[in-house]
DNA sequence: TATAACATGTAACAAGTTACATGATTTC
DNA sequence: GAAATCATGTAACTTGTTACATGTTATA
């Protein structure tokens, strides 16, 4: 239900159609969340069904027509509703990583240390890019600020695994 | 991939029949992965099409069958290559919670701090969870280290911004 | 004049979950 | 005799992805 909320939430701001939905969240949001095109038109046609948007198509001259979603009565609502229920609850993520780590003894240090190091440059990659995304007005830049504590804070972790695997090699 | 790469890693130390490796999941590891039952079962039938693993029957007395799974060498071969790639990769997690902190904003203090505190009593449980876990033999227990540092620094982040909320409040 | 950007969608697939079905054995 | 544990699975559903289809307008 996260994307339904931030969809809500985005539309609660100002009226947008799908596409301007979708490019300020690959722009703007990437790094902290992934929605995909079709899953975002496929929402809000969703979410028109149920009777939480409306749309209005808009076009201009011989371009190709947009649909304009502005948030209803309902819409807001069922906001409302999901935010609280988002705020109130914890729900812990799953580091698909750590499952490459719980079997690190299985390679040699000479092999793992190099893909840790591919690792890592990942790893370096994904902050850069946080930190380079432009700042948000009001509490979205609390996703942006969240996301460099948590690559940052993995970083360290990561180093210290690399260099507990050194030792192991000395 | 994570999922295979895990049952095959299990399977590579003993052989296990599918509701033992479920139960060690459930027990040993269920704070940091989450497999559900049928998801193993169709796991382990998939790998077995695929000549990764082979199982064996085994029927004690009148009890239910069990079907006993080893790992073979091209089950090895693919745990060996799925472990590089893994430890290759950083794939970014994505936390669905932050959505919520993302349009907080638009709750007052009054109603968001004791919605954060439930949230923060959920984190505080799974930290608590975690840390209860036993340790693991090997590497696995890096897993286990791996989330309670992250789930550390997760508390000290709710802290902040519970601060910082405050402070709007006051 | 080719390519990128604008704009929306469909169809087929992949992964995983929930709820259900089955039946024996051990424990309370 | 009821409930929990052992043990494996199926069917239907949900969610999301990939690849494809379509056509316009601005840009290089």
């Amino acid at each position: 239900m996260g994307r339904k909320l931030l969809l809500l939430g985005l539309l609660r701001r100002q009226d947008m159609h799908g596409y301007q939905l979708n490019e300020f969240i690959e722009t703007s949001l990437a790094t902290c969340v992934d929605i995909k095109k079709p899953t975002a038109y496929y929402l809000l046609n969703k979410m028109q069904e149920d009777g939480w948007i409306t749309d209005e198509e808009d076009q201009e001259g011989n371009r190709p027509m947009r649909r304009v979603y502005s948030i209803t009565a309902q819409g807001e609502a069922a906001f409302q509703q999901l935010l609280r229920e988002n705020l109130a609850s914890y729900v812990p993520a799953q580091f698909t990583n750590d499952i490459g780590l719980a079997f690190i003894d299985e390679v040699s240090p000479q092999e793992a240390l190099p893909l840790l190091a591919r690792r890592r440059q990942a790893l370096e990659a994904q902050l850069a890019a946080v930190q380079a995304t432009p700042d948000h007005p009001g509490s979205l830049h609390l996703m942006i600020e969240h996301q460099i504590r948590h690559l940052t804070a993995e970083q360290q972790w990561l180093d210290e695994v690399i260099t507990r695997i050194e030792q192991t090699g000395s």
